[in-house]
RNA sequence: GGCCCCAUGGUCAAGUGGACUAAGACACCGGUCUUUCAAGCCGGUAACCCGGGUUCGAAUCCCGGUGGGGUCACCA
């Protein structure tokens, strides 16, 4: 099986799922997965692309037997490294008269389309160079007349797409025109050089979007003049943006490369990517790579599109963000840390220690990277501004000062400075004052990390330390004084 | 518009003629836990597009509508 992307853009999350049916129905099935880069048309590609969709599907976890970047036994694996390999198959149609050369001008097609449409007509090629003579040809050949070379195809029959997903599709060949197979620069068109990579690649299977159906009897027909076995079909629904319209820039972040930057994990949206359009028939839903693979099969691919649901992908994420070993959460956080400036391009000694504690008690708070550096960034920073609204609400009482004081006084006392022993002793001060918890914790949570919510205080403190504590109090307490915060 | 595909809650999705008084998940709402916020746990609202057939029996099969999507390039 092949993945066979345009490098015009980046990868979408639409190109990525048909990638990932390829590479799981591959793995799956003990078959051999190909990379195949369609970069036919030079104008509209895009430098850097090729290297942006090869990162993302190695960032998603999907990799592959042949490629570009890998090389294999069948390539090149660029379109554009293959011309001559088209040029033959394609002289091989002229030869045996199942194509033929095509003078007409692009603005002449562009008319009669024009034409057809006013009259209410499918626009289709008339097929008047088909039938020109030796002598006509010549002169044109003469004049210098430019030729794309078009299959003749033939105007009544059918031709049957056997589709694995949606069973046999069947068109009618009147309903098609003897399209273009080479361009007139010498260069295939996507039908042409898709059946050609297909056929000399070894390809057995084709999955791919089924914005592709209705280009399949096409490719059949070109399978068929050319004498190469077909390979089987299937094609996959398609991913929708919410508006139930396909994928495109104007829909925002649809992009693995954004999907990625905006702190979501590669498992998560592996196995996201994986439940869309697919199931494993049960009701599991957090399923590793390894079950996917095992469980996944074409025929229990649905027929329908599907649209895409960032909040069941973020819950996801969530899910993985607390289920991950906590190491491989802090290699996927770091690089979101270090952006964040909590650490820096190396870890100190004993900062790993220090990171994986606190992520473990930040990350069920947290549903992507974004957030989880966001929720440490206390943990790393003393530059922090106290959250307004807080500030309203904790700092406003009088006396709070005083009391941040106490806190800081009772802290100080504290010895082994532990969960029990530092809860231990802020119990007492607040039974001492005769006041309730929250009195003393929400202040001290404010003046501690600059937010209203987060993790258990203790855990804070115990985390923090003594000395930050005591620093942080310290300074809360001047700073309510010095800001006069009243109600 | 022609051709093609598709149709179960807002979204993903189980279901392949009787086990359907239609699973499960996200989201939403309520409760619980609690020093806050999450997470967790418990519970709730919510669907077979419509109309005809076939059948003892239809979410499931057939036909027709309707709706949604895709595609109609010397783009891929």
């Amino acid at each position: 099986m092949r993945f066979a992307p345009s490098p015009t853009g980046s990868l979408h999350i639409g190109g990525a799922r048909t990638a990932l049916f390829n590479y799981l129905f591959a793995r799956a099935g003990g078959g051999r997965l190909v990379l195949r880069l369609e970069d036919t048309d030079f104008e509209r590609h895009i430098p850097g692309a090729e290297e942006g969709i090869i990162q993302s599907l190695r960032w998603l976890g999907i990799d592959w037997d042949e490629g570009p970047d890998v090389g294999g036994p069948y390539g090149p694996y660029r379109q554009s490294e293959r011309l001559d390999i088209y040029r033959r198959e394609a002289g091989r149609l002229l030869a045996a008269g199942l194509a033929y050369k095509c003078y007409c001008t692009p603005e002449e097609l562009a008319a009669e389309r024009e034409k057809a449409r006013k009259a209410g007509r499918a626009p289709r090629y008339n097929g008047r160079c088909r039938e020109l003579t030796e002598a006509e040809q010549a002169a044109k050949a003469a004049a210098g007349m430019k030729f794309a070379l078009r299959l003749k195809v033939p105007a009544t029959g059918q031709t049957v797409v056997e589709d694995l997903i949606h069973g046999p599709v069947v068109f009618e060949n009147a309903t098609l025109d003897d399209f273009i197979i080479m361009k007139s620069n010498g260069v295939p068109t996507y039908n042409f050089a898709c059946v050609v990579d297909d056929a000399t690649m070894g390809i057995t299977h084709v999955i791919r979007a089924e914005e592709h159906l209705s280009n399949t009897p096409k490719q059949i027909l070109i399978f068929r003049a050319l004498g190469y076995a077909l390979p089987v079909y299937a094609h996959v629904p398609m991913i929708l943006a919410p508006d139930r319209a396909k994928l495109s820039k104007r829909h925002g972040a649809t992009g693995v490369e954004e999907f990625r930057a905006q702190g979501y994990l590669p498992e998560a949206l592996f196995n996201y990517l994986a439940l869309l359009g697919w199931s494993p028939g049960d009701e599991r839903e957090i399923l590793s790579r390894e079950e996917i693979i095992r469980d996944f099969s074409l025929t229990a691919v649905s027929k329908h599109a599907a649209i895409y649901d960032l909040q069941k992908l973020t819950w996801l994420n969530s899910q993985y963000m607390n289920a991950l070993p906590l190491e491989r959460l802090l290699e996927l956080a770091l690089p979101f840390f270090k952006a964040a400036e909590l650490v820096g391009e190396t870890l100190v000694p004993g900062e790993r220690e220090y990171v994986l504690r606190v992520l473990e008690t930040v990350r069920s708070r947290a549903r992507t990277l974004v957030e989880l550096a966001d929720m440490a960034c206390y943990f790393f920073r003393d530059d922090f501004t106290y959250d307004p609204k807080g500030v309203q609400k904790f700092f406003t009482a009088p006396g709070v000062p005083e009391l941040l004081r106490a806190g800081k006084e009772t802290l100080a006392r504290v010895e082994n400075f532990g969960l029990a022993e530092t809860e231990a002793a802020y119990r007492e001060l607040i039974a001492a004052r005769g006041i309730s918890g929250g009195m003393l914790i929400h202040p001290t949570r404010l003046a501690l990390t600059g937010r209203t919510v987060g993790p258990g205080l203790f855990d804070i403190i115990v985390l923090l330390g003594k000395e930050r504590c005591l620093e942080r109090l310290e300074k809360a307490a001047a700073w309510i004084e010095e800001n006069a915060v009243r109600k």
